[in-house]
DNA sequence: GCCGTTTTCGGCCCGACTGTTTTCAGTCG
């Protein structure tokens, strides 16, 4: 059973014990045990073999009895019992915002409304402006959240997100009184999807702020406007929160409103042992009642004595422990990049030159750049076959001559066949710096075939790198089956280079296998896969997951200098 | 249900916004 599996079992639960109103403290407990295990970066079931499931941060006895039972037997008694004392899907109900456990209740209770639909009807029908507390304005609301949520409204890639930010803060940046404009929440954690925008700003006249923001020509709708902050639905789905402070709170604004949910409250838990409490305006001393205020969030985490904690790591994991230590890593930053070592020229399915692709390269202030075109497996991208690739092979040997200021690695990224083969044969695969193998077809082959195939091919002396090792596109198409424990393990022990895919609708490593690849001694690289000089500069969104996975440069194969590259490749 | 630098029992993060309830419940992040 999958760790999101498990997880959605404690969810479920959490909503049903909502639905019952039972102690809140107990609901949250479930809630935390189920983000706990979504963001696992080991399998709950190993961790279940090996009896360490007390070691998952809220997972106490009775939660542990819960999982083992529903990792031997694949079902959970408590479970199935609970479900039974609710109408069948009423749970569904809570996905529509703004309507809770209580409105949920009320629905079924009063009017017998156990799916959206049914609701939608009802609301239709008048018949739900009978309740109390159902004016007009609360079910025309949960009318258009109903609407909201069959157009889309989930979660968007962070490389769809981010240039609607960018669009909203050029537009506010040049209001008077305005500072400090920065996107806060999932999209500063770097996520890899955004649910909604949260952008912080600071201001004397918040009130004015507020008003120019819920007016931008982009607001579509305007869902909460108060003195300080405000939600507004932007053109294309998106929902964008602003919230603005006096100048001097703004470091425990950001903090609190970059998240996640689970590290503030770990972080006030902790506070509140102090007997200090945490809230955006500042810390609050509660025996004297004195708020202290803190511009940055260097000095609101040193004030609880913590060392700062980078946004990508508040994930409710060990961030805070270690923290207290003085423990928390210097993570990978774009600066510390070199060179891109998968990309792709006008010699397979690229849009540019080669020549082309090294300049941009150069400019972005790199070292090298690897020409990983595709190999001729892939007959839809023009992929090369074992002539052609000699041909560029003497192209690259040519335009490295003539270029200085930046070096190109020649190589391939060859397909791995279904049966685990690669088409390009080993002496010619011998003859290139970089050999990066990855997976294109036969993507529904079962868990054991794909396993088996992936870790074929990374057995093999020549293969350099292991690119993109689920193919998941974002946000439709899911990973392949593959045991990634596995592919990681054999990895680690044959020294083969593990790729975090830079392009935003990848992402592939994804952050909690970056960050079990990272434990286990993997080494990694960030590639754009860029087909194009614009995506080159997709880097940053790769060194974003590597963050996010507690990568250090010396984890990341291109923060490496010109010449350790070179090395390492006649090494290995 | 979890958990421990006051605690193995008794706490558990904190504040904003909306609607309609004239004093606050429900929901959200």
């Amino acid at each position: 059973m999958r760790n999101s599996e498990i997880a959605k079992v404690f969810e479920d639960i959490a909503d049903l014990l909502e639905l019952k109103g039972e102690n809140p403290f107990k609901i949250r407990a479930y809630q935390r045990a189920a983000r706990s295990i979504d963001h696992l970066s080991v399998e709950v079931e190993q961790l279940a073999a090996e009896d360490r499931l007390k070691e998952i941060p809220g997972v106490g006895e009775a939660i542990t009895k819960k999982i083992t039972e529903l990792v031997t037997t694949g079902k959970l008694d408590y479970y199935e019992k609970l479900k039974a004392e609710f109408p069948e899907g009423i749970s569904t109900l809570l996905d529509v915002p703004s309507i809770g456990p209580k409105t949920a209740m009320l629905l079924s209770g009063e009017l017998g409304i156990k799916t959206v639909d049914e609701l939608e009807a009802a609301i239709v029908g008048g018949k739900v402006a009978s309740l109390p507390r159902m004016g007009d304005k609360v079910t025309e609301n949960i009318l258009r959240h109903i609407q909201a949520l069959r157009r889309k409204d989930q979660r968007i890639p962070i490389g769809e997100a981010l240039p609607v930010v960018d669009e909203i803060s050029a537009r506010l940046k040049g209001l008077p009184g305005l500072k400090n404009l920065t996107p806060a929440g999932s999209l500063r954690r770097f996520r890899e999807t955004i649910g909604d925008i949260d952008i912080m700003g600071t201001a004397d006249n918040a009130r004015e702020v507020i008003q120019a923001f819920v007016t931008l020509p982009q607001v579509r709708e305007v869902l909460a406007s108060g003195t300080t902050k405000a939600s507004v639905v932007v053109s294309g789905g998106l929902q964008v929160d602003l919230r603005i402070v006096e100048h001097d709170s703004f470091g425990s604004l950001l903090q609190y409103f970059t998240g996640s949910k689970q590290h503030n409250i770990n972080l006030r838990e902790r506070a509140h042992r102090q007997g200090l409490k945490l809230s955006e305006y500042g810390i609050t001393d509660l025996a004297t009642e004195k708020l202290e205020k803190f511009v940055t969030e260097e000095a609101f985490y040193k004030r609880q004595g913590l060392q700062f904690i980078p946004p990508e790591i508040r994930e409710g994991g060990p961030e805070i422990e270690r923290a207290e230590q003085g423990t928390v890593p210097k993570l990978v930053e774009l600066p510390d990049i070199k060179g891109d070592l998968h990309v792709h020229s006008d010699w397979s399915d690229g849009h540019d030159t080669i020549e082309t692709m090294a300049l941009v390269a150069r400019d972005l202030g790199y070292q090298y750049l690897g020409i990983t075109d595709h190999s001729g497996g892939r007959g839809i991208a023009h992929g090369l076959n074992a002539e052609r690739l000699k041909q560029q092979i003497s192209e690259i040997k040519k335009v490295n001559q003539k270029l200085d200021g930046i070096h190109i690695f020649t190589g391939i990224e060859v397909d791995i066949r279904a049966d685990g083969s690669l088409d390009i044969p080993d002496e010619l695969l011998a003859e290139l710096d970089i050999v990066t193998a990855a997976v294109h077809s036969g993507l529904n082959q079962g868990e054991e075939q794909m396993t088996r195939r992936i870790i074929g091919a990374i057995e093999n002396p020549n293969v350099d790198v292991l690119a993109h090792p689920t193919c998941r596109l974002l946000p439709d198409r899911e990973p392949v089956a593959v045991d990634m424990e596995a592919v990681l393990q054999t990895a680690a022990k044959t020294n083969t280079i593990v790729e975090i895919n830079a392009a935003p609708n990848r992402l592939d490593l994804k952050d909690i296998h970056t960050y079990r690849a990272r434990e286990l001694g993997v080494k990694l690289v960030i590639n754009t896969d860029a087909h194009s000089i614009e995506r080159l500069s997709f880097m940053r969104f790769g060194v974003g997951v590597a963050r996010r996975g507690w990568c250090q440069t010396q984890d990341i194969l291109n923060t490496r200098p010109l010449k350790e590259v070179i090395a390492y490749f006649t090494s290995y």
